[in-house]
DNA sequence: TTAATATATGAACAGATATTCATATGAAAG
DNA sequence: CTTTCATATGAATATCTGTTCATATATTAA
């Protein structure tokens, strides 16, 4: 028996809540549903793409607004419009050489603003 | 002039919406709480720390019991507890040996049930 | 005091990620 | 059709992050 499975098995008989544990093993959603939901927030956690995201609230805009607005690199503003598109954040129309984006859904919205009240409290 | 900026000036005259721009700047949060609120949610983008956070929706569970739920070592437990507990979205209190963790207010489940209702449309 | 146990923490390492650079694509203008 | 411009994309790199390992701390029991 290695040493990691002693301390799993001291623990079992002494301090482990069997109760708490099985009400809560029933009650969550599955490991991918979880890890979805780790992923989508990963999205959100990065300054960039908040600001990207934040900046669509007002207004429908194309990546040369983006990136002069946020003042951030054209390329760094397509890669992370891509990330959003992937994950249905964001949605986009071409018109001529242009790409404007706006945001997907009001979930968006809802979701950064949750966050916001966390932080103004 | 260098080739990038170049790239923007060109981009100043052609492509820019002006209007846009401008609304978009005057409403946007100052680029700190734009910062706080990426690291708030990058708290959030990692399945282990979703799994806790989740756990806990339940139950005050000690370090042990988190540790076995969610098959995860102990020490990997504990790291990332700091980490909740340093943005302020884990509270605990100590008894005895163990250390007992819940979640610090409501804002937590509203906040993950959010992007739970994102996933699932 | 000593041993056992629950939790915490620092260092190290492996894997993930955001930006930059170079370049490709596609649309409009000349 | 060639040039210009807006956007996209692949590769490379530097930084960040999560886990593990070893060990420290703190509490209880013997």
């Amino acid at each position: 028996m290695i040493e990691s499975e002693k301390n799993i098995e001291k623990c079992d008989y002494l301090c482990i809540h069997e109760d708490n544990i099985n009400t809560v093993k029933e009650t969550m959603p599955n490991d991918e549903t979880l890890y979805d939901l780790a992923e989508l927030f990963k999205v959100f956690g990065d300054s960039t793409r908040i600001k990207i995201l934040y900046a669509l609230f007002e207004a429908e805009l194309c990546v040369c607004d983006i990136s002069q607005l946020l003042n951030v690199s054209q390329t760094a503003v397509s890669h992370q419009l891509r990330i959003l598109k992937t994950n249905k954040l964001v949605k986009f129309r071409k018109e001529g050489k242009n790409v404007y984006y706006s945001l997907a859904d009001d979930h968006v919205c809802s979701i950064i603003n949750q966050g916001l009240d966390h932080i103004n409290e």
